[in-house]
DNA sequence: ATTATTATTGCAAATGAAAAGCATTAGCGA
DNA sequence: TCGCTAATGCTTTTCATTTGCAATAATAAT
C-alpha cells in the first residue's frame, strides 16, 4: 500500500508534501505525469516545488510503490504499482489508454528460449496504435 | 532497404551526409545512439554536424526505414528496421541486448480481448533484467 | 554544361524534462 | 522541548533533442 506506513517502515519521513503527493497518485488510478501531480498538488499546497514532486516519484519508484510508464517519448507517466501485471495500450489517436492483465513476462519466460537465463526484473510492453473508435474516424 | 534508391523514391535528396549515416546504421547490425553515429560519421565527415544525425535520423524513422527503441530513459537507440518483429531483453548488469524473434503483436492480438477493436502499428517490448552471467556475479 | 530552384546543411541558440546545489525548514527520536 | 539531519524550495545546471537562419549543394530546367 502507498501510505504513511509504508514510509515510516522504510524510514522516510512523513511530510505534507509527501502526503499529499502520495494521496493524488492514489485516488486518481491514472497515469499522471510529474506536471500534472505538481499542478493538482499545488491547489492545496501553493509553495510546493516541483522538485519535491520528481524527488518523491524517484522515491516512491525505488521502494517500489509507484511504476514509472513510458507512454510517450516526452514525459514519464506514473501509477501506484498494481498487484497484477498489465500492459497498455496506447491510442495515437485519442491519448487514450487501454489496459490489460496478462502476464506477459511468464508468456515470454516460458517461451521465449533466449530469456531462459535471464532474471527478468521488469517488463514493459508499449503498444501504440488506433483504437476502434479513431480507426473509423480516420478513414 | 536503406539506400539511395530508397531515398529518391521518397524524394529526398541523397546527400554525402546522409549516404554515410545510412551507411553507418546499415554496417554496424547493432544498436547506435546518435551520439555514437555521429562520431563515427565524423571519422570521415569532421564537419558534419549532430542537427543532420538528428535530422536523418528522423527521417529515416518516418520513411520506415529503421527503428527506435527505448532501451534507457537517457536516449534513443536506432537500427535498421527488421523484416521480423523482434524484442529486446537487456542486461542492467552488463548492459548486453539480446534480441529475440517472436510476434509477440500477433500474440497480443489473438490472446488480449481489449486489443481487439485495436489497430497496433507498434509494439515495443523493453524487459530489463539480469542475464545469466551477471546474475552468477552478483551473489 | 550552366543556371535556377529549393531541400539540406552547419552552426548557434533554444527547449524542456529531470537533476543537483545549497541555505532554510520541519519531522521525529531522545 | 531540543537537536539532528532528512526534506523542501528556489535557483541553477544538465543534457538530449529541436529549431531558426544564412550558406551550401542536389536536382530540375534551360
Amino acid at each position: 500500500m502507498i501510505s504513511r506506513k509504508t514510509l515510516n517502515v522504510a524510514g522516510k519521513r512523513v511530510t505534507n508534501q509527501r502526503a499529499l503527493i502520495m494521496e493524488i497518485i492514489r485516488q486518481r488510478e491514472g497515469h499522471l505525469d510529474a506536471d500534472e501531480i505538481y499542478r493538482r498538488a499545488r491547489e492545496k499546497e501553493p509553495h510546493l516545488s516541483l522538485s519535491t514532486v520528481y524527488r518523491t516519484l524517484q522515491m516512491l519508484k525505488k521502494l517500489g510503490l509507484v511504476e514509472e510508464l513510458h507512454f510517450d517519448e516526452e514525459h514519464h507517466h506514473y501509477e501506484v504499482k498494481p498487484s497484477a501485471e498489465h500492459h497498455h495500450l496506447i491510442c495515437l489517436g485519442c491519448g487514450r489508454v487501454i489496459e490489460f492483465n496478462r502476464p506477459l513476462s511468464r508468456y515470454i519466460k516460458r517461451n521465449i528460449p533466449e530469456a531462459k537465463g535471464f532474471d527478468i526484473a521488469e517488463t514493459e510492453v508499449r503498444m501504440s496504435g488506433y483504437c476502434s473508435k479513431c480507426r473509423r474516424s480516420r478513414k
